[in-house]
RNA sequence: GCCGGGAUGGCGAAAUCGGUAGACGCAGCGGAUUCAAAAUCCGCCGCCGCAAGGUGUGAGGGUUCGAGUCCCUCUCCCGGCACCA
C-alpha cells in the first residue's frame, strides 16, 4: 500500500473498477425500492461550471448514501441541448450550432467521468438528436389535435435593424443587444400550450408535495395566481364612443367599486385603437407605448404614464360616466387589457391618479379609526380591507359582504358576476430560431393548419446550416419548408418556427426510463422509475422549468403514457456558487476584471483583509465583493485545474463541506486546501491501520461485550456520538455537518491511547469503517481505495449503512449548566438518571449557585433535564 | 414594481422542540521539528478588559425564568418575473 496519498492513481483505479464491473447500470427490480436520484441536465455550453459539479456532487451523494442504505438507485444523465448560446456561437465562430453542441458535449461527458458520479450512462440523451424529439413532435401532434396546443397572436420584441426576434435576454434597456436598435413590441401567430387548463389541478397539488421547499411551493402558488373576484362591465354607447358594447375588467376589490373615478386601458385595446384614429396625439402616445421590449420586470418598474382618451363609459351603478384613460402600465395580455381604477385604495392607481389630477373618492375606512375625517387630504392609499363608507346603500358593509352586495346588483342588471381569475397565462412555445426543435405543422391555402402525420415525423432538423443573426435560417430554406400538404397533397409550406427548449426539458426524466425505445415516446418501464424521487437544481428554476414539468406529466397522464400526476417528490433546490471579485478602472469607468486566481491578499495580522495585488505587477487592484461566479465578472474558477491539481475528491469534499447544499457556497481556494489536507490524515491513518495497528487485531472481536479503558471507551463514544448526529444530517440533507462529523470522529481516532494495542485496534478498526462508510458518498475513490486496503468486507458500493451502538453512546455522569437570572455561571456533574429535585438541590448547593445568588432566596427554579438548571432570584 | 429567500467571529458555517452561541473547518498568532523551507504535530483564537467581569447572532421594539430561534416595525443583499438556461 502506498504511504502517500495520490489521487490521481486512486481516482483513476476506483473508477476502472466501477466501470469494469458496469457497477452503476441498473434495470428494473422488483425486490428492492427503487430510488431515481435526478439532478436537471445540464446545457452543454463548453465546460463546465463550479455550479454543475455542485449540483451533479450534491445528486451523487444521494445516488450512493441510497444505494448503500438498500435501494436500486437510478441516476441518469443527458444533455439539454437546444438553445441559443449554440447559434451565438455559431455566429462568433462560424461553427455550426450542431457541430459545436457535440463537440461541447463530448468534453463535458469526460469532465463528468472524471469526477466520479455513479452514473448510468446507457441511458444518456441529447435533445438536440431526432430520436430524443422525434417523440416531442410526436406528443405535439396528439395535443394540437385535443386542442390543448393551439395558435394565436403573441407579443414579441422585434428589432427593426435586424429583422429579429429577440429573446427577453437580448434587450439592454430598450434596445437590441447587437443592432442597439429601439426594440419594437409585435404581434405575430405563435402556437401554445393551454396550461391553464390544468391551473387548479397544479395549484391544488401543491399541498401534496410534502417533498418540496414551502419557498418553491408559495411561488408556484403566487404564479398561478388564483383570485375569486368580480368581473364588471362598464358600458358605453354611441353618444359617449361611437359604438355600443361594455368595457370588461375584472377586480378582487369590487367592494371599491363606487371609488372608482376613471377606468385605464392598455395601449393595444381596441377602444384605445379607436380613438386614436381621430387623434394624433393618443396615436403618438400608443406609438410611444410599442417602444422597448416585453419583459415584465421593465414594463412594471417603467414611469407610470397615461393620456386621457376621451371616450367615457357607464358606471354601472352609479349611472355616471367615467373617463377612459390609456395607461402604460395596464398590459393587454393580462385578464382583459383594462382596469378600474380606484385611487383611494390602490397604490398604484393613487399614483396615478395624483401625477395626472384625477379626482379620489374614499370609499372604505379601517374599522381601527372610526372616527377620522373622512374628508381629509390623502397621503397615501388605504388598500386594506374595512367598512365602506361613501357608497349609498352599501355604507357600513365590511369585505366580503360589500363583495357579494355590489355582485349580486351587477348580476341583476347584467353587467357583471362573480369569477375566479388566474394569473398564469397559456404558454407560447414558438421560437424564431434556428437550434431548437421544429414545430411539426404544415400551412396549407386550402386545408389550414395540418400536423405532420407520424409516419413523416420526425421532422429534421438540418445541421448544415450558416446563421447570422439576420432572421430566421431555416426560413431562408427552401429544402426545408418546401412540402405538400399531408390532406391535400398540394404544395404547402413547413412551419419554421422551433420549440421553446424548456418543452424538451419538461419530459427528460421520463425518458430516461425507456432512453432506448425507437418505437414510443415512454413504455411501461417508466412507470417502474417514475416518479424522480429526488430532484436536485438551482432555485432559479423554482417556477418556470418546475411548473411546465407538472404540467406536462399530467399531459403525458392524460395521453395513457405514465400513471404518475407529480414528476418529482422530492426537490433540493441547490443554492449558487460565488467568488470574489477583484477589478481595475479602464478608461472611461469601465470595469476591468481580473481573475481571483492572479490575485495576492494582503491582511493584517489578525487576519482581517486589507487589500489585493496583481500578481503580475505588484500594484494594487480593487476588492469587488463577492458575486455569482461567470464569465463576465471574470470570478469563475476551472473545475478541471482543480481536479488536475487535487483529485475529483477534493473537489467533491470542499463543495459538500463549505456550505449546506440550498445555500450559496462561497469559493476559497485555502478551503479546498483543507479539504485536501483531511483527505492526506484519513489516508495515512488508514495506511497506518493496515501496516500497523491491524495485526493487533484479536481473533475474535468483543467490543460490545469486553470493557474497554475508559479514555479508548471515550473515543468509542465520541465516534457513536458523531454518527448518530451524521446519520441525522443525511437525513435532512445538510451534508456539510456530515464532514464534520467525519472530521470528529477522525480527530477522535487520532489522539486514541494505544497502550493497549489489541483494544486500540479493535476501536480503530470499527471507527475506521464507520468513517470509510460516512465517506463513502462523498469522497468515493478514497473510501474505496482504503476499504479495499484495509480489507473490509464486500464492495463498499454496496456496504450497509453504519448504525449507531447504544451500548457505546451510554454515560454515567452528565454536566449540567447552571444558570442564575439566565445567565451561565458554572455546571455540576449530576447521574445520568438523577431525579430533578435531586439535579435542584446540587444546583443550588454549586459553587457558582452560591456566589451569584447572593444570599437571595430562590424565587424559581427551572430544570431542563439533560441540558441547564436556571435559578431565578 | 410584484413574488420568494437571506443576514451569526477576520472568513465559510453549527446550534434537532425556546435551553451552554460560535461545533467543524479556513485564515491568523505562538511553539516543536528542520541547516532552511515545504509538509507535519502541539497550543491560542468573538469583542472590550490586567483581571473580576461586561458584552455579543443586520437595526429598533415586544413575549418569556430563558430568544440566533416566536411576534411587530425597518434596513441592506440575493433569486424569479413567462424568449438565458
Amino acid at each position: 500500500m502506498q504511504d502517500k496519498y495520490t489521487p490521481a492513481t486512486v481516482e483513476a483505479a476506483a473508477q476502472q473498477h466501477w466501470e469494469s464491473t458496469q457497477a452503476f447500470r441498473v434495470t428494473e427490480d422488483a425486490n428492492k425500492p427503487k430510488y431515481y436520484c435526478l439532478s436537471m441536465f445540464p446545457y452543454p455550453s463548453g465546460k463546465l461550471h463550479m455550479g454543475h459539479v455542485r449540483n451533479y456532487t450534491i445528486g451523487d451523494v444521494l445516488a450512493r448514501y441510497h444505494r448503500m442504505r438498500g435501494y436500486n438507485v437510478l441516476q441518469p444523465m443527458g444533455w439539454d441541448a437546444f438553445g441559443m448560446p449554440a447559434e451565438n456561437a455559431a455566429i462568433q465562430n462560424n461553427v455550426p450550432p450542431a457541430k459545436w453542441t457535440y463537440a461541447n458535449i463530448d468534453y463535458m461527458k469526460g469532465q463528468l467521468k472524471r469526477l466520479g458520479f455513479a452514473i448510468d450512462w446507457s441511458r444518456e440523451l441529447a435533445t438536440c438528436k431526432p430520436d430524443y424529439y422525434r417523440w416531442e413532435q410526436w406528443l405535439f401532434t396528439r395535443l394540437y389535435k385535443k386542442g390543448l396546443i393551439y395558435k394565436r397572436l403573441g407579443t414579441v420584441n422585434w428589432d427593426p435593424v435586424d429583422e429579429t426576434v429577440l429573446a427577453n435576454e437580448q434587450v439592454i434597456d430598450g434596445k437590441g443587444w447587437r443592432s442597439g436598435a429601439v426594440i419594437e413590441k409585435r404581434e405575430i401567430p405563435m402556437y401554445y400550450m393551454k396550461i391553464t387548463a390544468y391551473a387548479d389541478e397544479l395549484l391544488d397539488a401543491l399541498d401534496g408535495l410534502s417533498g418540496w421547499p414551502e419557498q418553491v411551493k408559495l411561488m408556484q402558488k403566487n404564479w398561478i395566481g388564483r383570485s375569486e373576484g368580480v368581473e364588471i362591465h362598464f358600458p358605453y354607447d354611441l353618444s359617449t364612443v361611437g359604438s355600443s358594447g361594455v368595457l370588461k375588467v375584472f377586480t378582487t376589490r369590487a367592494d371599491t367599486l363606487l371609488g372608482a373615478t376613471y377606468v385605464a386601458v392598455a395601449a393595444e385595446h381596441p377602444l384605445t385603437l379607436q380613438a386614436a384614429k381621430n387623434n394624433p396625439e393618443l396615436a403618438s402616445f400608443v406609438e410611444e407605448c410599442r417602444h422597448g421590449g416585453v419583459a415584465e420586470a421593465d414594463l412594471a418598474t417603467m414611469e407610470k404614464k397615461g393620456m386621457p382618451t376621451g371616450l367615457r363609459v357607464v358606471h354601472p351603478i352609479t349611472g355616471e360616466y367615467l373617463p377612459v384613460w390609456v395607461a402604460n402600465y395596464v398590459l393587454m395580455g393580462y385578464g382583459e387589457g383594462a382596469v378600474m381604477a380606484v385611487p383611494a385604495h390602490d397604490e398604484r392607481d393613487f399614483a396615478f391618479a395624483t401625477k395626472y389630477r384625477l379626482p379620489i373618492q374614499m370609499v372604505v375606512r379601517s374599522t381601527r379609526d372610526a372616527y377620522a375625517d373622512t374628508s381629509a387630504p390623502w397621503q397615501d392609499a388605504y388598500a386594506e380591507h374595512g367598512r365602506l363608507v361613501n357608497s349609498g346603500k352599501y355604507d357600513g358593509l365590511h369585505f366580503p359582504d360589500a363583495v357579494d352586495a355590489i355582485s349580486a346588483d351587477l348580476q341583476a342588471k347584467g353587467l357583471g358576476m362573480k369569477r375566479t381569475q388566474y394569473r398564469l397565462r397559456d404558454w407560447g412555445i414558438s421560437r424564431q430560431r434556428y437550434w431548437g426543435c421544429p414545430i411539426p405543422m404544415i400551412h396549407c391555402d386550402d386545408c389550414g393548419d395540418v400536423a405532420v402525420p407520424d409516419e413523416q415525423l420526425p421532422v429534421v432538423l438540418p445541421e448544415n446550416v450558416e446563421v447570422t443573426g439576420r432572421g430566421s435560417p431555416l426560413a431562408k430554406m427552401p429544402e426545408f419548408y418546401q412540402c405538400s400538404c399531408p390532406s391535400c397533397g398540394k404544395p404547402a409550406r413547413r412551419e419554421t418556427d422551433t420549440m421553446d427548449t424548456f418543452v424538451e426539458s419538461s419530459w427528460y426524466f421520463l425518458r430516461y426510463a425507456c432512453a432506448d425505445n425507437a418505437t414510443g415516446m415512454v413504455d411501461s418501464r417508466v412507470n417502474y422509475w417514475a416518479p424522480v424521487d429526488q430532484y436536485i437544481g438551482g432555485i432559479e428554476h423554482a417556477i418556470l422549468h418546475l411548473l411546465y414539468s407538472r404540467f406536462f406529466t399530467r399531459a403525458m397522464r392524460d395521453e395513457g403514457m405514465v400513471n404518475v400526476s407529480e414528476p418529482f417528490t422530492n426537490l433540493l433546490t441547490q443554492g449558487m456558487v460565488v467568488a470574489d471579485t477583484y477589478y481595475r478602472e479602464a478608461a472611461g469607468g469601465k470595469k476591468d476584471w481580473i481573475n481571483p486566481a492572479d490575485v495576492q491578499v494582503e491582511r493584517d495580522d489578525k487576519g482581517r483583509l486589507v487589500g489585493a495585488k496583481l500578481i503580475a505587477d505588484g500594484q494594487p487592484v480593487v476588492i469587488g465583493g463577492t458575486e455569482k461566479m461567470s464569465k463576465s465578472k471574470n470570478n469563475g474558477v476551472d473545475p478541471q485545474a482543480l481536479v488536475e491539481r487535487y483529485g475529483a475528491d477534493t473537489a467533491r469534499l470542499f463543495i459538500i463541506f463549505a456550505a449546506p447544499p440550498d445555500q450559496q457556497l462561497e469559493w476559497s481556494d485555502s478551503g479546498v486546501e483543507g479539504a485536501y489536507r483531511f483527505l492526506r490524515r484519513v489516508w495515512s491513518f488508514g495506511h497506518a491501520f493496515a501496516t500497523e495497528y491491524k495485526a493487533a487485531l484479536p481473533a475474535s472481536r468483543s467490543l460490545a461485550s469486553a470493557k474497554l479503558p475508559e479514555s479508548l471507551a471515550a473515543v468509542r463514544r465520541e465516534i457513536h456520538t458523531c454518527l448518530k448526529q451524521a446519520n441525522y444530517d443525511f437525513g435532512k440533507h445538510q451534508f456539510n455537518t456530515v464532514v464534520s462529523a467525519a472530521m470528529k470522529i477522525l480527530n477522535a481516532l487520532e489522539k486514541a491511547a494505544r497502550d493497549n494495542a489489541a483494544a486500540h485496534a479493535e476501536v480503530a478498526e470499527e471507527g475506521l469503517s464507520i468513517l470509510l462508510r460516512l465517506l463513502a458518498p462523498i469522497t468515493p475513490h478514497v473510501a474505496h481505495a482504503l476499504w479495499t486496503q484495509c480489507s473490509f468486507a464486500g464492495d463498499l458500493l454496496q456496504a450497509a449503512w453504519p448504525e449507531p451502538s447504544e451500548s457505546a453512546l451510554k454515560q454515567d455522569e452528565i454536566e449540567l449548566v447552571v444558570q442564575v437570572n439566565g445567565k451561565l455561571r458554572g455546571s455540576v456533574k449530576v447521574a445520568a438518571d438523577a431525579p430533578t429535585a435531586q439535579i435542584e438541590a446540587l444546583a443550588l448547593a454549586s459553587e457558582a449557585a452560591v456566589k451569584f445568588m447572593e444570599g437571595k432566596p430562590p424565587r424559581k427554579v427551572v430544570v431542563v433535564p439533560g441540558r441547564l438548571v436556571n435559578i431565578v432570584v
